[in-house]
DNA sequence: CTGAAAGCGCTAACAC
DNA sequence: GTGTTAGCGCTTTCAG
């Protein structure tokens, strides 16, 4: 009844079909240099015609080394690919990757058994992870850095712990930058809407915003707390209307976040940039395709993940290389300021 | 200069300190009935004490099954994340599996190197795998079936080989009630914007619409070949109104493609649904959002993610499963139509 | 119920 | 260059 899964042939099978022994074998499929040329092509032909493929179960045993990295994203399935941020990431990772002898596995940790991801990561089936968007409760992965290489993504809580490995932009200059777009534009009241104040990303966006304002000797209008979704934006900014808050600026933590506002200013018949000067951060398709489109903060997501993918693998492989990565960002003018 | 990983406690570091065999911590944690209740005890103590976590690797070159299967995607990232329909899928598996003991790692089929994604799968790391979308292409997927368990989900080549196991619609039904909306509406110039034509789901509900047609002894009024993206629906939307053909009917395969052409034919000033009667699969963002909104045949992506994981299990498990499922549909009437 | 011992398939010294 | 020989950490008969 059970499957009859065929039997793969092993190292062993493949040696004696060559007529040498599994030593010869494994150095002919680790590339080793030194194997005569002749018992290399009998190894060759061996391995093709047995179709052979090695156990990587074995091997990582033997060796210690799983070449599998993962990319751990503790955040739902859901909201995971609601967000073009994500996915630009994983793009970039797995690009880099693919000239590489590694294999990316996306773990999305599940909400039921949160256990579930530390183990397989404690369990020696991959030899680091990449991990996303840690809000400040996930103190288990920043302990996991203990056991295993990890390099973690944008939008980090920030930590003075030390031998925790990032790849960020600066958030703090950024909000500052995208602040100042709408102060020069002379707007005098201006507001935020901040993302989830558990994620470092949130918390530096909103000490630049207000750092900013301060430089000019402005205070905030009001700050809001949201959850980077367009829904919490148009929310938030609905019932910021309905207060009878008058503001003529708006610094929106995230392009999602100022889609949905955008959405609730034009509902409430404001003109923007006329009536309200916005900006805000990340040049996805929600910053493109709002509408008026956004003036934003772009940052590079595909080469973020590039770089997190290159940084792992490198301390992997015992290279040193530094804490912080910060990536550059780019002002994009567009309609909305 | 190296990482010093910190050495992960092993099986027999815990037997020591509980006191007993290494096959005894083994039987609890592999929850065997069989073990003295305080045996039990002293070595859950000691795991917890340790820390100690399986090695994976060790476990299944022992036992010869690894507790996890792959998600095999052989679409590029992009196209991946831009299409809500395997983002469903992905997330009904990873649900169902949430209550299992395994774990799901997706492949993204790298365009560099397909050969990888495959010695991934044959090499041992997985007990099992889902794969999605497959082209007429793909034949490695197919043949790996002799080696691997596999499930293969909607979308995918019809064919005649038999240990395939399949999840899916019915795809000519749906394409047929689908385009019998737009008949009973009296229209009789009717057109399709049809999916690549080397993927069992295209054809299949290219005939679904021509049958519906020749049903009511009607012929196409065009016949429109795209590849599943909402640009490619407004481009080949504009050049059918362009050549001046005068359809008042259109099933389109896809939501998104739907999208695309709802935004082609705005743009030339067509209403909908007076001017044209629209319908299509796929009850996603796009089909939601679309204006008018679509009147479209919903799949339930998340539903099929997590049968084809349960029939995927059940097989590694050696129990007998259907090759083919079918999974119901539905038709939602909204304003496109 | 528990322990001893024999591997799972591969790699890595170490000799030859 | 190549073969021999130990294991990698765990499961699994098989005795007891």
């Amino acid at each position: 009844m059970s499957e009859a899964r065929k039997q793969q042939p092993t190292l062993e099978l493949v040696a004696e079909r060559a007529g040498v022994s599994r030593a010869t074998v494994s150095r002919v499929v680790n590339g080793s240099e030194k194997v005569k040329p002749e018992a290399m092509r009998a190894v060759e032909q061996a391995i093709r015609e047995l179709n052979y493929v090695p156990n990587r179960a074995a091997r990582s045993l033997a060796q210690g080394r799983t070449n599998a990295i993962a990319l751990v994203v503790p955040e739902n399935t859901a909201k995971f690919f609601a967000d073009p941020y994500f996915a630009k990431v994983v793009q970039g990772a797995a690009q880099y990757l693919a000239d590489t002898e590694f294999m990316l596995s996306l773990l999305l940790s599940t909400e039921s058994d949160p256990g579930k991801t530390t183990r397989y990561l404690r369990g020696g089936n991959v030899d680091g992870a990449l991990v996303l968007s840690h809000h400040s409760a996930d103190r288990s992965y920043a302990d996991l850095g203990g056991q295993l290489p990890l390099v973690f993504g944008g939008r980090t809580m920030s930590t003075d712990q030390n031998e925790i490995y990032v790849v960020d932009i600066d958030n703090i200059a950024a909000a500052k930058q995208a602040t100042n777009v709408i102060i020069d534009r002379g707007r005098r009241h201006i507001a935020t809407i901040a993302g989830p104040q558990d994620m470092g990303a949130s918390l530096d966006r909103l000490t630049g915003f207000t750092q900013a304002l301060a430089e000019s000797g402005l205070e905030p209008a009001a700050v809001l707390e949201s959850d980077f979704t367009p829904d919490s934006g148009h929310h938030l900014m609905s019932q910021l209307i309905e207060s009878g808050a008058d503001i003529d600026g708006l610094f929106v933590a995230s392009a999602q976040m100022a889609f949905g506002a955008l959405q609730a200013m034009a509902g409430a018949g404001l003109n923007i940039p006329q009536d309200v000067s916005v900006t805000t951060v990340d040049d996805d398709a929600f910053a493109r395709n709002a509408v008026p489109p956004l003036t934003t903060i772009a940052q590079h997501p595909e080469r973020q993940g590039a770089v997190m993918a290159e940084i792992l693998i490198k301390r992997i492989n015992g290279e040193s290389v530094p804490e912080w990565s910060i990536m550059d960002t780019e002002l994009i003018l567009r309609a909305s300021h």
